[in-house]
DNA sequence: ATAATATACTACAAAAGAGTAGTAATTATA
DNA sequence: TATAATTACTACTCTTTTGTAGTATATTAT
């Protein structure tokens, strides 16, 4: 009941340069600043380039940057950018189809549950995050 | 943010238990009503008996019932168990610390869904899940 | 006793997630 | 133009989770 490490990084990156927007970063120092795995972070930054969240600028004095408006960046676009999507539709036993006239065991309890992460990955987006108060990234 | 398989199987095989409680089931059994992979089964089946959920008695004419009253196994014990009990007490982000006075930057927006998924965890046990509704194991 | 039907144990295999290594391609600047 | 700094690409390795195979051991109906 946790989401994936590289879904952990990419909101901790993504967080991140927005806190920092005014110069782009480059991975080796998103790796020290966020003590995360460099050759793993290259990788993931590459993904999140193709999905279309972040400007990578090669070359001496390049290093990535946010490609949107943070207020446009939600928890829900981070995971869909990393194929995680959907995981928080899928039906919590495992079945492939699952739903309120043909209920898993566990379905009418999950149902609450479910709508609050939902709301969270929805309405949450990268300027959100980190108002009023420090928070760890 | 989903359970393991492995949970997921134990929560649906512990349900089918009490669900048909008259008699015990032989692990082949089980492996045909609820099509779970047979040997995996065996093996998560030893642990819950060692883990004292389920009963086993051996030989011809044995196999698998609930050890205790299904109104005391609740859903935080089945994952207990398995070893998964604290997974929903870990911080969303990954950070080994992170509480109201130290948060990291998505505690906040967590601490609603995070509530809703403990109550379930500690609230639902298996007498409760099989009540009113017709529902998939 | 024996055969049949169970669980229990040991070891391995396959798949997915996480992380590493090396090198190619690109680009600002000296 | 040479160099240093940077992302992009390819191909591994390691770890964890999930699943399989074979055998030993226990129980009971006949």
């Amino acid at each position: 009941m946790h989401f994936s490490k590289t879904t952990e990084y990419a909101i901790r990156v993504l967080a991140y340069l927005h806190r920092h927007d005014e110069t782009s970063h480059s991975v080796n120092v998103l790796h020290q600043e966020l003590d995360l795995p460099y050759k793993y972070l290259t990788k993931l930054m590459t993904e999140l380039v193709k999905k279309g969240l972040v400007n990578a600028s090669r070359g001496r004095e390049g290093g990535l940057s946010l490609a949107r408006d943070a207020h446009e960046i939600y928890l829900c676009d981070i995971l869909e950018a990393i194929g995680e999507s959907m995981e928080h539709e899928r039906c919590i036993l495992g079945f492939e189809k699952c739903d309120a006239s043909n209920p898993c065991a566990l379905h009418d309890q999950w149902v609450k549950p479910k709508e609050l992460i939902e709301t969270m990955l929805t309405t949450t987006s990268l300027a959100s995050l980190l108002q009023n108060r420090e928070t760890k990234l």
